[in-house]
RNA sequence: GGGAUCGUCGUCUAGCUUGGUAUGAUACUAGUCUGGGGGACUAGUGGUCGCAGGUUCAAAUCCUGCCGGUCCCA
């Protein structure tokens, strides 16, 4: 391995792909597992999945959401009580057939999902409208067999996630659920990992199966492809039927529940990886990085030493003091060159650079990753290092919103599309609501709708394909 | 679903066509000098060639199957 090989060795620009994977490795996030289409976590990749998960989990406290958890294992019987829900995800279950030598008459399912098994519980949970509502949440794990182009926290077997379920007395309480949920989701992804996203329904077609309705929040990433970022669901009472979730009402009259579920998973690492990263690493955004400020001491001969450190410890306790996560770079092995760029792979937002001359000058020196700007910044003005991880969060998130802009399209022509499509990107177009139009769309371009934005309809347009009356004007993509 | 391609110390890699138990770099360990953008020198450690069979006196090399990675098309 050269010099060169130990950062990144393709551009962003030039191989796309090659570069998602090289970050993935190389900033030591996940690594391969043994076995197709699982990946394991890395300290450094974990953090990052810990600092989202407590965001979310503020959030969800505050509207009442608590934490729960359910078993892996699902029983087919289980599992296949809602029809359309259990074809729509067989192809991809695995199952679990034998205990030891021995066949399970019933076979197990390692959940895709859980509605089925959660709603088997809170079924026995509910019996009355003072227990309503229900608002739960799981940190786990899903799995759903992929065979083909696996990718590092895009799209593998396994996968962390959170499911949440909630059960409510009336339809217009659920429906305002899914979105506020919806609303918690955007929020977070656009101000902590500073990536927009673009919310509405999902179409017939693309939505959850089982659910009356889905909606998403869609992003669109630097090669054009769109990726799902989350969605929120509306089930109405299409799972508490079957799973008998039910409630005696005010009035004594026994009602079915109405239901929701949501998550998003670390997919959104992924995508935070894709947006913001560049061609010397990741980068991190302030609010959602697990090291907001590095330290770098700078000095040779010990009475340097005994010079620096005592000012970086200060500098330390400082920070800390108002709140930053900072950590000290005191590896005496490395050079300050290769912590430098070290730092910069793992794509914390602020390095502080320390040594002798910056102790002299009473400054020190602040390396920006986000656009790699150095500059000068006197031992009185340290606190103002609050404002600037603010500034560096903004900046971010107006960059990627000004590119998502770049690649976004309003387009009405359908020979137009097809040719536009090939580079990729978001394009707003005219649609009748017909299935067939849909499916000949995604066949003919690899384009499907990734998600219809609310209050698109109304339209006085024609149908991209058919030239009928639209009746929405959804955004298509290829999607990941 | 169809096709292509790859797999050799931790990492990257030579060797494979024309079989004879493996090359170099980097990393790692120790020491000395160094230290403001991936440091230098010296001395060491580390692989049986993805896995399983087969052919052969002999397999990283040839054959078959499997496992895993990557890419393209639907």
């Amino acid at each position: 391995m050269t010099k060169e090989d130990i950062g990144i060795t393709v551009s962003k620009k030039e191989d796309f792909s090659e570069w998602y994977t090289q970050i993935v490795l190389k900033a030591k996030l996940a690594d391969y597992a043994p076995v197709k289409g699982l990946i394991v976590l890395r300290p450094d990749g974990y953090s990052i999945w810990e600092s989202l998960t407590n965001t979310f989990d503020k959030k969800f406290a505050s509207n009442g959401i608590r934490n729960g958890f359910l078993p892996i294992l699902i029983p087919e019987s289980l599992l296949g009580k809602e029809q359309k829900h259990f074809a729509g995800f067989n192809p991809e279950v695995f199952w679990v057939t034998h205990s030891g030598d021995n066949e399970i008459g019933d076979r197990l399912a390692l959940r895709p999902t859980s509605e089925t098994l959660a709603y088997t519980m809170y079924s026995k949970w509910i019996q009355s409208w003072r227990d309503l509502p229900l608002k739960m949440n799981f940190w786990n794990s899903a799995l759903r067999a992929e065979i083909k182009g696996t990718k590092p926290f895009l799209r593998t077997s396994e996968f962390l996630w959170q499911e949440g379920h909630t059960v409510h007395a009336t339809r217009e309480e659920a429906e305002e659920e899914v979105m506020k949920i919806l609303e918690i989701y955007k929020n977070t992804v656009e101000e902590e990992l500073a990536i927009p996203v673009t919310t509405g329904n999902k179409s017939e077609k693309e939505k959850f199966v089982g659910a009356v309705y889905t909606t998403t929040m869609e992003s669109i990433m630097p090669d054009g492809k769109a990726l799902q970022m989350g969605t929120s669901h509306f089930l109405g009472q299409n799972f508490s039927k079957p799973f008998e979730v039910k409630f005696a009402d005010k009035d004594n009259v026994e009602h079915f529940a109405w239901q929701t579920s949501w998550g998003v998973s670390w997919r959104l690492i992924g995508a935070m990886i894709m947006i913001h990263g560049d061609d010397q690493g990741l980068v991190l955004p302030p609010r959602i990085a697990p090291i907001q400020v590095v330290i770098v001491p700078i000095y040779k001969k010990g009475d340097d030493r005994d010079m620096v450190l005592p000012k970086v410890e200060e500098i330390r306790e400082m920070l800390e003091s108002k709140g930053i996560r900072v950590h000290v770079d005191d590896r005496s092995e490395l050079s300050p060159g290769y912590k430098f760029n070290d730092w910069e792979l793992k794509g914390v937002p602020i390095r502080i650079e320390i040594g002798p001359k910056d102790v002299k000058k009473q400054s020190v020196v602040i390396a920006k990753r986000y656009n790699r700007e150095k500059s000068s910044l006197g031992f009185t003005e340290i606190e103002k290092i609050s404002t600037i991880l603010d500034e560096i969060q903004i900046a971010m998130l107006k960059t990627a919103r000004e590119q998502a802009n770049v690649n976004s399209y309003v387009i009405s022509d359908y020979n137009e599309f097809k040719s536009k499509i090939e580079k990729g990107g978001f394009f707003t177009a005219p649609w009748c609501g017909k299935l067939e139009c849909e499916e000949k769309i995604k066949e003919e371009t690899g384009a499907d709708i990734r998600v219809i934005p609310f209050g698109s309809g109304n339209t006085d347009e024609k149908c991209m394909y058919c030239q009928e009356q639209s009746i929405s004007v959804p955004i298509f993509a290829r999607g990941y």
